[in-house]
DNA sequence: CTGAAAGCGCTTACAG
DNA sequence: CTGAAAGCGCTTACAG
């Protein structure tokens, strides 16, 4: 039973009940195996007789580890409070926990960037897991250049020697694709995400050669509600006998939901809607959305193995990990 | 210019570069005031010259101070992805980020006490703010005792000497009252949340001392949607002539109002609802809900500075802080 | 397999 | 106002 001691329990004073020295003491602590068993035994005994826990600074001075990584989330306001944040930041923890690292949450603000470095040259922080980082963004590249553990969200735009977990987007598409395909829709449209993302390029390749058509109609969003209203109001004008329609984020689906029943179009009879995301939009949608569904919480939790990983032997090399994507039925296609 | 330099620069190395000793260095780092001009201009060039950067490790050995608090949220399902939870965590980030001092996120599950008693004990965190706890955990006492830091986001039911934060509850439910009141409903009941909760208990007595009356029906809840149903299916079958009901939560007014509609009753025009809390389902009812707001990112903030005052100062004595509640009118009453 | 000793990079009384 | 020195509590070559 420990010893309910007011002084703060040092490694000495365990060495010093177990009768031997700091560093067999130290051993004992950290596991190492070529400790003779009887000494052990007595070690652990001290342990338990005086209450000891290590003391991490003190660790971390020479390992040169702080247990810690930052899960950087896109800025305050975005993010929090969206169930996709809670998958995530679920998904990282189930990891971590275990590990015993500790979870260090940041948003991206004007000082994020230089925090994080900070924290990273001077060891408070072993790694960190960038969620949706704005192609803009210098961060990725400036950690990899100071060669920081670092693991990203999704692949790159620009070719940056970094790991990533993604889902396969182009599967994606095609997956929507071959839905509609399946309902015999042939005057099928889609609303593309942004083409400066790799999101939106992918959803859009992996459906239409899904599709096999080359002159599949389509329009490009922000993956915002409003711009799928105005992609579908688009749409609508320029191929009013459309009779399906792919939007590569479920908010513009739930923006295209608006402009089809405002236009007296009924869905799916008339106009069969697929989004991706299944987001909690997606049932928040009149009919409930068929959407293209990412395992987030998997996918998290991977970006945290491969970050660890990293921390583990810096010299990891470059890896992406690609989950497949799954379609989830429901009412409006 | 900070040189790039690839080896680790110390405060020793300042210190040779502005030929002074490494006390002095670490005085101006620290921004000590005694420090003469001269010197301290020198110093600072020199930091800059070399681009130091402080080891944290080596400052929390001496300081014992981790620069590091932890968030404890209730279990991983519950509130990961509820806006409550975002908003929580931006409160407290809003406080933590301009400090420097890391946000280390982590759910009640099995060892989290243990991990966060252990991370404590052996300086890893300096203190810890607790959200929701069970009134059955044994944690906040247990912190108490040893004398950590520690916040916690409503009054305990048990008295306990901690320092918390809470809305007035009474006050709410007292805004729900009068504002029936003013719709000339005089059939009124409730459905009060569980009664060995403090917010439980406060809504409850905080609307029936409102309305003056001491007979008011009600039936008792556990804030989840489900007992809400139950709860308005027995006080409809108690009073079929009622004309307002109050639940003392957002998910509960859901459930009410998806059996009062099922009755035949129209929401307000039959029956006026009013839920607590402003959640996301307050706006996701239909109709949308008349609800009792509790201001949560003021009071996370508040509940972070409280923790920091308490990690500046372990004698600062037990405080609460109360926050005043709104009333949000939305269609529902 | 074990111990004596050096060292990780700071801060802070204590003198002067 | 400044510096020499001790000390925070560990880990880890290096001998033996």
């Amino acid at each position: 039973m420990p010893r309910s001691s007011s002084k703060r329990v040092t490694l000495e004073e365990v060495a010093r009940v177990a009768g031997v020295s700091r560093a067999t003491a130290s051993r004992v602590v950290n596991g190492v195996t070529t400790v003779d068993e009887t000494i052990r035994a007595a070690v652990r005994r001290a342990i338990e007789d005086t209450g000891y826990v290590p003391n991490p600074a003190a660790r971390a001075l020479v390992t040169r580890r702080a247990d810690a990584v930052a899960l950087v989330l896109p800025e305050e306001s975005r993010l929090l409070g969206d169930p996709f944040f809670g998958q995530v930041v679920r998904g990282v923890m189930t990891v971590l926990g275990p590990s015993g690292v500790h979870l260090v949450l940041m948003t991206m603000d004007a000082n994020t960037r230089d925090q994080v470095l900070g924290d990273l040259r001077r060891g408070r922080l072993d790694g960190v897991v960038l969620i949706h980082t704005d192609r803009a963004d210098p961060l990725p590249r400036l950690l990899i250049e100071e060669r920081h553990p670092v693991v990203v969200s999704s692949r790159p735009v620009v070719p940056l020697p970094v790991t990533y977990v993604d889902v396969d987007q182009p599967a994606g598409g095609a997956l929507a694709a071959r839905h509609l395909a399946s309902l015999r829709r042939n005057r099928i449209v889609t609303i593309a995400g942004p083409q400066h993302t790799t999101a939106g390029q992918d959803r859009l390749i992996g459906f239409r050669d899904a599709l096999g058509d080359p002159d599949l109609p389509w329009v490009e969003g922000d993956f915002t509600r409003e711009s799928g209203a105005v992609g579908m109001a688009q749409l609508l004008r320029a191929h009013p006998g459309l009779d399906a329609v792919f939007a590569a984020s479920d908010l513009m689906a739930q923006g295209a939901l608006a402009v089809l029943r405002e236009s007296g179009r009924s869905v799916p009879a008339d106009v069969a809607v697929v989004g991706f995301d299944d987001s909690s939009a997606a049932l928040a949608c009149d009919p409930p959305l068929t959407t293209v569904r990412q395992p987030v919480e998997d996918m998290a939790a991977e970006m945290a193995r491969l970050l660890l990983r990293q921390v583990d032997d810096p010299d990891t090399p470059v890896t992406a990990s690609v989950f497949p994507p799954t379609l989830v039925h429901r009412g409006s296609a």
